[in-house]
DNA sequence: AGCTATACGTACGGTGGCGAACGGACTTTC
DNA sequence: GAAAGTCCGTTCGCCACCGTACGTATAGCT
């Protein structure tokens, strides 16, 4: 561990911008810690921030309000929170929280809104993002509906395992049963026989990664559709 | 049947334009027949245009270049073809076809994106029409996965009642099968104890709707959300 | 050291959807 | 008007996942 607080570049988006917005925005970038359980977005108010994640993972919620059962999905430093500060200019039906606790930025909602109009590079990036955000949401769609919950695991964990520094995440059968919506029963089973292939070892809320290739091989297609969709957006603004 | 031909605005997109905006794209609007099965875009090449349906109804094919299993989703008259002409200016990893022949209007790509850049009141709506496809995924990942093939079917054939100007679609089983990613026996038992019931009627490719309040009661909820979701986007952008 | 809460292990019947196969009815073709 | 193709109806064994319940082990608290 060289440095414990994480720069903004350690946030992909903030990374891919185009150097003269990024040292435009960097002034009003503001460093935060963010801590389990912390609201970032109430859901059906206007929010006052956007955030980009370094080590932290946000959880958002979708049809909060809505009758529905509210399914989730996590953003980690691959993404940003709040997206509906510049696609509706209205309150999120989508609530935000904290799931992992970790360090990230905010932005000033209005700020950033501001120069999204600009239709400068800022633009072109969120646009991608969001288009990407399309593509994983259909890929899940598909995942959902036609792959076990042993593949689903894997790429679950995957997924998570990109998000952090190291090869260990802290997280329960109990919560990732809930985050997948299914049983925690149906958890322990699938990890069990991970454990068993010594793929991932655990241990009372410590998940350990111990053979990578074997996971995404045991992974459903839908963990490298979506990582190299995300791995395009950065290298894509790269390029200029 | 007043008009054989239809307008514009009978593309809800198309008629929550302001009006200033709507004039000035109007001219370039070419209006067209599509026919069943033509590529309105290719995979992975540079789109030419962008469609807005009116009666013809087309069909998205995510993830055609990937190994997954492509699932798609129906567009019509509530939407446009061709979001990745302002989303990512590269080409799509999605596909465009006809599912239904019927008629539409074509813009020029180019012509879209320069208006598109210009940040008025097109891109405000599309900014909002692709919250709106993310809210509509995220719905649909949780009904794949927690709804019967009964409440789905419905859910289904309500959006396709939708689209289309008289009470009947033409569509078989296997078709309708296909699409949802299911045998083509769970339609026909899921739609055969729907006429036991007298909410649908049908026969060798000719669905009829019956009784619509009935279908929308064995639906699952995320017809309603869905629909409310695009309902909320013509009547917000109505107020200005 | 013992108690308690939390996290993981295991078992059991029930069911929704799957794959495969086959039969019947209607429509089109020549 | 017979053959062929299309569309729908029905059945059967199978399995992943479900809900429920209860047992066991580890960590933390006092």
């Amino acid at each position: 561990m060289k440095n414990v607080t994480a720069g903004p570049k350690q946030n992909h988006l903030l990374s891919a911008l185009p150097p003269m917005v990024y040292t435009r925005l960097l002034p009003r970038l503001q460093a935060r810690m963010f801590s389990v359980g912390e609201i970032l977005i109430p859901a059906n108010v206007k929010q006052r921030y956007v955030y980009f994640p370094t080590t932290c993972i946000a959880l958002l919620s979708y049809g909060v309000g809505a009758i529905a059962t509210p399914r989730t999905w996590p953003v980690g430093n691959e993404g940003i929170v709040g997206i509906t500060a510049f696609l509706g200019e209205s309150t999120a039906d989508s609530q935000a929280e904290i799931q992992v606790a970790g360090e990230g930025f905010q932005l000033d909602a209005r700020l950033f809104r501001t120069e999204f109009k600009l239709g400068g590079g800022l633009q072109l990036l969120l646009l991608r993002y969001v288009e990407i955000l399309i593509t994983q949401a259909s890929q899940l769609v598909i995942c959902e509906h036609s792959h076990t919950i042993n593949q689903r695991l894997c790429r679950f964990l995957l997924r998570a395992f990109d998000r952090v520094p190291n090869d260990t995440i802290e997280t329960t059968h109990e919560r990732i049963a809930s985050l997948m919506g299914v049983r925690r029963v149906s958890v322990t089973e699938a990890a069990g026989r991970l454990q068993a292939d010594r793929v991932i070892d655990y241990s009372r809320g410590h998940i350990t990664l111990l053979n990578r290739p074997e996971l995404e091989h045991q992974s459903c297609e839908c963990y490298v559709v979506i990582k190299s969709a995300f791995a395009g957006l950065r290298l894509k603004s790269k390029v200029k």
